[in-house]
DNA sequence: CGTCCTATTGAAATTCTTCAACACTCGTGG
DNA sequence: CCACGAGTGTTGAAGAATTTCAATAGGACG
């Protein structure tokens, strides 16, 4: 799978806005030459959404997409009666939006203040017809999200409460920092949910999330300085709890 | 999105292995011309597996790719322990494979008897880059898949065990026969899992999927004249039991 | 007819939720 | 500077839902 966009770009032709974006690389940009680059940037607006703003309602026609520059976005979905679960997260530089369709799923939020790079739908859609490999990440990403959902069933459908926990613990450390998994030493972040967004993403209550917390500093898996800061203390005893006792 | 080949085909240029192959109009093969499909058919292989027959073992290198003839294919995790969650069910004319993906991500099973026709990954990783519209329905394929996977996130994590065996009538029910919801009638169908499946499914025991389903027998919601047969008495009242209690 | 597989049912045990009280932090305004 | 309130998080005790363990039943097949 190319990560390097198909033909050599030199700074100076790359839109200023795109300077320094995170997505131009990692993201769906990567794929675009310089003059498409250049043609998306022509109708690109960045936007600042504050903590809990929606960017999507469930239902609502998507008329734009958007890369995520910086901040968690969350994917959330409602039963008729007001449960709340969160089916996925977001981060820079994913895609926002769905191609093809034409109907949001679920309500799109900011679970941290975020920033996006929005474009009209109509703009990407042309670009996809004349370019296969900009097609091929949207799929790609597509793959991912559909990986990670099928990762947290096994969770939501198989794992205890504090299984899910360290395995949310464990997912957001390898988010923020790859790497981490091969150091030795402690790792910290700080988790970008409150717990109220742990549990609808869990399938727990906050009281549930809360206590699994406590459980796993005691067990000396983790510290809990404030709370919003995780250092792991193990992280190969964080990726056990995780999975749960072994065969 | 276009459900109709790029190129009219005279029925005498579609390979004799292809006629009245569900897969060639509703799944990926539609997106063939005549010529593409003669390519592929060269390569394809129909093979039929007994029920709970392996395809694919989790971790297995893909080498093959299929579409489904008839039957029901199921997509299962594993946790260290032994714990299985269903991550996936899938129905003819639906793909089997990942796209770029070099290994799979979980076990690949026959739920029923499953017949499949199946070519080297290499043949249609080829013809994917001459056709953007069998990219495409790839990638539509994996967007209705990421669709269900959330779908049954929210089951997994917010709905009663009740919820979730009703909900899981009305998506068979569904896939059966899409036109059920809209008849007033009965409407009777097998499930094509046995009660094992259905719990690793739901994320219950097979001893609550019973005891739900005899809770909607009583209820008068459903009939079971033997295990596997479902009579509907009343799609509203599945549907309301699947959706929990309204707002 | 006995055995295997599948499914149902009951009773006890466990996990998680619900309800309720309390603690901490942060900003605002007296 | 401190009091107040809102938002957020923790903890305890009681309750509910689901699982676990155990017993039973029915059908398919040799």
């Amino acid at each position: 799978m190319s990560t390097i966009s198909r033909q050599d770009i030199h700074n100076s032709d790359v839109p200023l806005v795109c300077r320094a974006c995170e997505a131009r690389h990692k993201g769906v940009c990567g794929a675009l030459s310089a003059v498409q680059l250049a043609e998306l940037a022509k109708h690109t607006v960045k936007h600042t959404y504050d903590v809990e703003a929606p960017l999507v309602a469930d239902g609502d026609k998507i008329e734009r997409y958007a890369n995520i520059l910086s901040g968690v976005v969350k994917l959330a979905k409602l039963t008729a009666d007001g449960r709340q679960q969160i089916v996925g997260l977001q981060f820079a530089p994913d895609f926002l939006g769905r191609p093809f369709g034409l109907q949001s799923e679920f309500d799109v939020q900011a679970a941290t203040e975020v920033r996006v790079c929005s474009f009209p739908r109509q703009t990407l859609d042309k670009l996809v017809q004349e370019n296969p490999e900009l097609q091929h990440r949207l799929h790609a990403q597509t793959l991912k999200e559909l990986d990670e959902a099928r990762d947290w069933m096994l969770a939501l459908g198989r794992k205890s409460a504090g299984e899910r926990v360290a395995n949310f613990l464990y997912f957001i450390a390898n988010h923020i920092d790859p790497e981490a998994r091969e150091r030795d030493g402690e790792v910290q972040f700080e988790i970008p949910l409150k717990r109220a967004d742990m549990a609808d993403f869990l399938g727990l209550t906050i009281e549930t999330v809360s206590r699994q917390l406590t459980k796993l500093r005691q067990a000396q898996v983790i510290d809990l300085p404030n709370n919003r800061t995780v250092v792991v203390r193990n992280f190969g005893r964080l990726r056990n709890a995780a999975e749960g006792p072994a065969g």
